[in-house]
DNA sequence: ATGCCCGAGTCGCTCGGA
């Protein structure tokens, strides 16, 4: 059976991380891959070494901050959109998206939202809602999709080393979680939830405290697929062992495969 | 209540991340 991998990973930093993404795509080959956290303005985005490597790409890049990309296997990815519509702040570069293989495929960095309560925060529920808009208006027009990013959201306790430690934090609020229960409920699946029900599993550790040595861990970044893939949903998983390289982004490569 | 560890920018520090 031919599948298609799609991966999600906050790189946090292109630039200080490209032969570490070149060695990760060269031993994992996914087929798409949407990239959060470039940290780089547009003209500072490596495109020859990504073209080199096998993939095409489309990028919405950012002096310093935030930044995200699309990458594809032997292919271009089509750009149907570079930023959210009426993004609260246009910025900040958090969404892009890209038709590959006939899916279309969104790829998000939701805001952080610390300090709360907070200006920060308010932004976050901002930026929320109109990604929730976006999302609608994707459902109703009936194509395959994949929402692929980092959310900023610890679903539920169960998805955190310690739910305790971080009760404040903007990842576990109740508003953060409602907006995220609201999204699923115009009918998205959250891909690795449905796949390892009650299981543990975490796609980010920070760097203070040897979180990962420990593995003390979020899971924070999500795929939702759109209801025509979830029937092709046949794995995913996290590359654990990107975390554990020298020089590590805070986050782990995280993955679906749907069937063709 | 705060720092911890990092990357990027302006350059030996701040800011932001989560």
């Amino acid at each position: 059976m031919r599948t298609l991998r799609i991966t999600t990973f906050n790189i946090n930093g292109i630039r200080s991380r490209l032969p570490a993404l070149l060695d990760w795509l060269s031993r994992e080959e996914p087929d798409i891959v949407c990239l959060q956290e470039l940290k780089a303005a547009d003209e500072f985005f490596p495109i020859e070494a990504i073209q080199a490597a096998g993939y095409g790409a489309v990028w919405h890049g950012q002096k310093a901050w935030n930044g995200v990309a699309i990458l594809a296997k032997g292919t271009e990815p089509l750009l149907s959109r570079r930023g959210l519509p009426e993004d609260p702040n246009p910025e900040q570069s958090r969404y892009i998206e890209a038709v590959v293989e006939g899916v279309i495929v969104g790829c998000l960095y939701l805001p952080n939202g610390n300090p709360r309560p907070g200006p920060k925060f308010d932004y976050k529920l901002a930026w929320f809602r109109k990604l929730i808009e976006h999302a609608g208006d994707l459902l109703k027009a009936g194509h395959p999709v994949v929402l692929a990013g980092d959310y900023n959201v610890v679903p539920t306790d169960a998805d955190i080393y310690n739910a305790r430690s971080w009760q404040n934090d903007a990842l576990l609020q109740p508003e953060t979680r409602e907006c995220y229960q609201r999204l699923l409920g115009q009918g998205w699946q959250d891909a690795l939830g449905s796949l390892y029900p009650g299981q543990r599993i975490y796609t980010f550790w920070d760097y203070f405290r040897q979180h990962w040595q420990t593995n003390s861990g979020l899971r924070i970044d999500h795929l939702l697929l759109s209801p025509q893939l979830v029937e092709r949903l046949v794995g995913g998983g996290v590359d654990l062992w990107v975390r554990d390289q020298p020089k590590a982004s805070d986050h782990a490569p995280t993955w679906i495969e749907l069937s063709i």
